[in-house]
DNA sequence: CATGAATGAGGTTTCATTCAT
DNA sequence: TATGAATGAAACCTCATTCAT
């Protein structure tokens, strides 16, 4: 579909020495700052490298082109994201179906939330810059950590379709992202979304083990 | 937030006549087509209007900038999805809760799914154009109409929040973006979500009104 | 050998209207200005441009990249050097082999003597911009002609090898450049040239087709 | 002509230890490699000094600028050519003239094939980078090489004007070059060259002994 | 009304060169 | 001495927008 040429994106270098990694976390900060304040539309190397404290040519040792940049700023909020889930999968094996779902949310809302402006930042960015793609492999690691939490929930013993994990994960994202652009992301709305998302992927998942299959 | 000036948005003349009429036509079609074809950060005026046919100046007749053109393409859209949600909402008063949110449901997901390129097309530029805003306004809208229509569920008594209305929405959107954006569009798998999407939404409303309200 | 990627290189659009050709007519002869003035090294597009009088925009409209604007410079000088020598072999059949290579050679020195400022410019910039290329495209052109021509000769009967064609022609390049390139193109020096290099290939093709042919 | 500035231009130290030789060499011969695989314009210090293995630090301890690496690469290969012609001249005094011009021809082209990849590599640079100058310098001083040596011409007794040692000297480089960048110099071309070479300076400079002096 | 040539600010990226380690 | 991270001027090129035809 997208003809747009896909030149290298990952990232130039690693940092080895502290100087370095000071310098790519400014930059990396700086990026969200600038998404945030001026929009993807008017993010520019040059605004970046400023806000960063670096020269534009310190920038591009690190990322050989604008999108690298971008996509690792994507790739490592998705990780942290992935990451949380999974521990929260691990924690909860053998436990009943409803605390299974409620820990897993929670702690997925709470990885989201911890920083609001970087989640809200990322939205703009994500179709851009491969977000699609990172999605993909995140949520076919994920399918694979909750669906194996699932299967050994205590009182269930049918497990559930792998779409209906993605159903899932797809709501927990999908929710949580309309809370954040509703842009009154208060404390108290998301408490509500904590407790809803979790009675919402709750009633789900038991319906489906009480409901005979679709297709 | 985004300091972003934002210029005049709305289109420069409503087209009247008929060639007009067509003109605007192609412009939309072709700016689907930049879109999918090139990604926003490609889609420029000139391309956009070469493609439909017309020359730039034709173009900045009937929108005065940039801007404008992607704000009415989005808006169009989603007067079209909003309406259809919004007829739904009308056909099925007084119907029992499950079967309102079925038929809701699945005229969502028609709607969304009948040109599955142009929703995805917008997912791109939802952000910069003023996205969020427009959601709001269709999110007011449909607010309204899904919550007169489950006051009057002939099968429940309680009337849901409006909070629970948001999440639902939510979960409608988020979950059909995620299939259109997993790249796998497949009937199949649009018939799963359609499936799914509606035992989601059962569920949780049920749920709500059989449950203590939380806070 | 060469990994340098080439893109496009042909002009974008031929100039239709008079303005237009205006436009493309002071950009070429800004490009030559620049190119003495400055070298290939610091010929930048911008500078062409304000040379020009004209935007840079306007120089990209014609021209899709700094090459092929210097491709085109090339080409275009290319095609009337080998044009007046073609023109010169046409005129010549049927005459004496002396007189046959005065002539061409003569016509040659001419052509490329017109304008010293654009040959030595060009000298520059051939070997970056295709130059061999249509180096090849030339001589194979000339071959041609040179070989038709030489074949009539009223006073030799065995007709040269191509490779002894290859041979005079880059004669006739060699020690036309090494002249410009000493820095003191004088009338008289040039005069010397075409005198000298009358002699040389003519005592060559005279001298081939009296010897035993070598290989 | 040039307004290009000229900063010092000179090697900043001799390579006095073995070391340090190396060095140097690697890098003339890195330079050489870049330039055959990216040509000039993607020529750049790092790139060559990472071909070479050293650090960009290390190279500009020998050479304080980039002109001055490239310079220092056309003066090392003008002079290995220039002094296989002396020598060849030196050995040649007192022989008959056909045999003379032979025999430098011979050399000639045995020098400047040795290593068809730095030939082709410095036409690249020769205009770039003081070309001309260092070629008027080699010129005069094969001009009295070659000069002295014909006049020891056993056979001739009228000594050729300065300018008749020119044309062919350009001619030799000429033709040679010709051959380089047809891009096919395969040892039958070459040996073609050499013949054919031989045969055209030797005709020339014997017509200029028997023809009447044009001027 | 339509056209498309012209504009030029501004974005991305490169690269010669320096200098602290 | 060697290293290579950092610099930032400057190059190439794009594209929203205007306006004479």
């Amino acid at each position: 579909m997208n003809t747009a040429s896909k030149p290298t994106i990952e990232p130039r270098k690693k940092p080895v020495q502290a100087r370095s990694t000071i310098t790519v976390e400014a930059i990396m900060e700086a990026t969200i700052q600038v998404l945030l304040s001026h929009g993807v539309e008017r993010l520019t190397t040059t605004r970046v490298s400023e806000r960063a404290g670096v020269s534009v040519g310190t920038l591009y040792q690190y990322y050989p082109n604008k999108q690298s940049l971008l996509f690792a700023l994507l790739e490592q909020h998705m990780e942290q994201i992935a990451s949380a889930v999974e521990t929260a999968c691990d924690y909860s094996h053998d436990k009943p179906l409803a605390e299974m779902v409620q820990y897993v949310v929670e702690r997925f809302v709470d990885a989201k939330m911890q920083r609001t402006d970087i989640s809200m930042a990322l939205y703009r960015i994500s179709t851009e810059v491969g977000g699609p793609e990172l999605v993909k492999r995140a949520t076919g690691r994920l399918q694979k950590a909750l669906g194996t939490m699932l299967n050994t929930a205590s009182d269930v013993n049918d497990k559930p379709e792998p779409f209906a994990i993605e159903m899932m994960m797809a709501t927990m994202s999908g929710t949580t992202r309309s809370v954040l652009e509703a842009g009154t992301a208060s404390p108290l709305r998301i408490q509500k979304l904590r407790e809803h998302l979790v009675l919402l992927c709750q009633s789900y998942m038991k319906s489906l083990s009480t409901t005979p299959s679709f297709i």
